[in-house]
DNA sequence: CAGTGGTCTAGACCACACT
DNA sequence: GTGTGGTCTAGACCACTGC
């Protein structure tokens, strides 16, 4: 009477498509059990990928969740809940659980771990953006490794300085997978306002939604130094970025050089 | 008949310890609810910090909890969940929820973000450590304010070298508060085996749980570079942690200078 | 086998936001 | 008031560990 799962009804271990080892060798070996709640979630992040729902949208209510998929309410919210751990919703108490966004205020440059030595992250007022570059080229090894491309591929390389207060603080190289961003340039990088993850939402239906970051301490050269206006060699903080969409799909490689003069990477450890 | 909440049955809002503006002024304002797993997980804080519970053994089911403090199973394990994210205990299906140990092999260097270019982050074997100067001292403006103590309040200083495979990679420069460390010497730290956090929870009954850490990129300068074997002004990662224990209290100031050449500091963003 | 954490349900009620 | 997420309960059953 309960336990119904899916579309097709069955018992609830083997009714998703997540029996990923149900073809033919081992029979009775383990079963790779999955909760009812993980599979509720991963149909609602089929949903998201889908477009089903857009960023910033309202999702259905729990009630109606639970009645589209046959589980309870207490079910649906387990998945929830998850969903919003990965920052993949928000949930906001009498209003609705909300596909979440780049666009947002107070959730803009979430993967900018870098604050000014004193003063809230937002002081100083927002920085000043400075495409210097936007050219179509082809990925080198180690640009492809990263993107999960061939070498040859072709992306979309970007340069640019952002400024605090006057001071250009961080100079950042960017690569993009050609095929996903069509019809990025220069002007439309150097036009639009607010975070570029929220233009690739917008525009290119691309969501970040985690990021891995190798963080080294390196000498300014190779040009870098004239436009982060810093002394040859001055130590910057290196930082490489793998920015990946739903199923750990690479999307986006970013060098950034940060000044840590004025400014500093911050992290919280639990 | 339900919703007992502690010693003193009454409404779930007004029991606990936590109305703290239940003093004379405004009296309909606005309530500062707290649900009952928030005080339910209060409580389980205070044993864990009285060490009613010792790092490493089993806490009571949470039955058991449920019957002591006269609420459902369902609410202490919501309780019992938020101390697991925050790593505070950790569940073990089966055998039963433990309190959480920075001795543990999969734990250890929970910490430590700086894994080798190749490899999983415990290959090229365990780090040798060398300390290199312990002595106690006076805190200097900045360490006391770090530490929360006061301009020429008693310290300990420590200074240490780890090397990876014959190479120095990890300077680190620690300072704690003398009052918790009694007794802690040289010879103490550089004997122990394993984590110095675990051996801080052994010796001391101080327990880290949570850290900030500020990096920058910085020259190896001021000595430095004789004992991280690396050329006068070589870019450094400038590491500072403090970290904390319950309630916030910060217990250690680390200034780290990591070498990046063969090694980079790893940081996952949700 | 019993004991523990983990899942799922159904139903009640509370806090919050909009109308 | 209505609808949404948030809390709490009581009871059932499942999965894992050890005796």
């Amino acid at each position: 009477m309960p336990m119904a799962a899916l579309p097709t009804t069955s018992t609830p271990t083997s009714s998703s498509a997540l029996a990923s080892d149900a073809a033919g060798a081992t029979p009775p070996t383990t079963a790779a059990f999955s909760p009812l709640y993980s599979q509720i979630k991963a149909l609602i992040l089929q949903s998201l990928q889908s477009g089903e729902w857009k960023p910033g949208e309202v999702i259905p209510s729990e009630m109606d969740l639970a009645a589209r998929y046959r589980v309870s309410q207490g079910t649906v919210r387990k998945a929830i809940d998850e969903l919003a751990i990965d920052h993949l919703v928000v949930r906001r108490q009498g209003k609705g659980t909300f596909v979440a966004t780049h666009a947002e205020q107070h959730v803009q440059f979430r993967f900018l771990k870098l604050v000014p030595d004193s003063g809230t992250p937002g002081s100083g007022g927002p920085a000043q953006r400075q495409v210097i570059d936007c050219r179509r080229t082809r990925a080198t090894a180690d640009v492809a490794r990263a993107l999960a491309l061939r070498t040859g591929d072709a992306v979309l390389q970007a340069r640019r300085v952002l400024s605090f207060a006057g001071t250009p603080t961080i100079l950042e190289d960017i690569w993009l997978p050609a095929a996903p961003f069509k019809g990025l340039t220069a002007e439309r990088l150097a036009n639009h306002v607010g975070p570029m993850y929220a233009l690739f939402e917008t525009e290119f239906n691309v969501r970040m939604v985690r990021a891995e970051e190798k963080i080294r301490a390196e000498p300014a050269i190779d040009g870098r130094e004239q436009l982060l206006k810093v002394e040859h060699g001055t130590p910057l903080l290196s930082v490489e970025r793998i920015a990946y969409t739903y199923q750990n799909v690479p999307m986006e490689l970013r060098r950034g050089y940060y000044r840590t003069d004025t400014h500093h990477y911050h992290n919280t450890l639990n």
